[in-house]
DNA sequence: TCTTGTGTTAAACCGTACTTTAAGTCTTAC
DNA sequence: GTAAGACTTAAAGTACGGTTTAACACAAGA
C-alpha cells in the first residue's frame, strides 16, 4: 500500500525532474494519450510515469520529440510492430555509442589542451608565452 | 611548401566541416577576431584554422557560443588569463565525463529495452503481449 | 562588355523545445 | 460567499544556433 497509484501533474514532474508546462507540452504534441483527464485535469497513472521516464531517456539521447511521439504511436498500435521498434532501439544505441565516442574523442582535446597549460603555468614565469591565440 | 597557409571562407568551412554562412555567424559573433580582411573578403590563416578547431571541440562538448567567445576573449588577452582559461578546461572536462556517464545510463537503460523485445520476439507467437504501453 | 563565380552585408526567417501570459474552472477552507 | 491554490486552455514569447534572402562588389574569362 506504499505505492500510490496516481499523481497530479505537479507531483509527476516533480518525479520526473521536468516543468509542469513542459509535460502539458508534450500532452499537445501526442506523447501522453494515456493520460486520463477527470473533471478536467490530467491525472498520471504508474504506467503513464514509466512512459516518461522512457521519454525522458530517449529524449537525453537526442531523439526529438517528434520521433518520440512516433515510437510511442507505435507501441499503441501493437505486438504487429515490435520488430519495428526493436529496430528503433538498436538505431539508437548506435547513435548513443556514436555520440560517446565523439565525446571521448573531444576529451581527449581537452585533455591535452590542459598538459599544455599546465606545462606553461609549470614554468611559473611571467614571460611572455603567447600571441593571444587560443 | 605543401602546406598553404591561407584559405578563403569556402576553404575554411570545408576543412572545418561547417558552412559557410555558419562562420560568418561565427564572426558576427566575436569568435573571429583574427580573422584578416582583404579588399572586403575574409582570409583564414592556418591559426584561424586551429582556432576554429578548439571552437568545433568546445562546441560539440555543449559549452555555447558565448561562453566560447568569453574563453577566445580570454586568450587574446595573454598570458595573464592563463590559470582562467585552464580552469576553464578544468570544467569542462568535468562537463564533458558527466555527459559521458550520463549517456552510459542511457545506454543501459537502451539496452534493458533491447532485452525486453528481444525476448518477445523470440517467442515468436503473435498473440497479445502488450497493452500498447511503451 | 557581359556573364559567371565567389565573396560581402543587414535583416528576416527557421526549427526545436519549451515558457510565459491571460483568462478561466474547480475544490477546499474559512 | 469568497478567497486561495492548483489546475485548465490558446496563443504569444523566448533562447539558441544558425540559414536564407536581397542587394551589391569584384575578378577572371569568353
Amino acid at each position: 500500500m506504499n505505492d500510490k497509484k496516481e499523481y497530479t501533474i505537479s507531483e509527476a514532474a516533480e518525479i520526473i525532474g521536468v516543468s509542469a508546462s513542459a509535460l502539458r507540452y508534450y500532452d499537445r504534441e501526442g506523447l501522453l494519450p494515456n493520460v486520463r483527464k477527470v473533471s478536467g485535469k490530467r491525472v498520471f497513472s504508474e504506467a503513464d510515469i514509466a512512459s516518461l521516464r522512457v521519454l525522458e531517456c530517449l529524449k537525453a539521447t537526442g531523439m526529438s520529440i517528434r520521433d518520440i511521439r512516433e515510437y510511442f504511436d507505435l507501441a499503441r498500435q501493437g505486438d504487429a510492430t515490435l520488430e519495428e521498434r526493436y529496430a528503433i532501439i538498436l538505431r539508437q544505441k548506435e547513435i548513443v555509442n556514436r555520440q560517446i565516442a565523439f565525446l571521448n574523442d573531444n576529451l581527449r582535446e581537452l585533455n591535452r589542451k590542459e598538459q599544455y597549460y599546465k606545462s606553461i603555468l609549470s614554468t611559473a614565469a611571467g614571460s611572455g608565452h603567447e600571441g593571444g591565440r587560443n
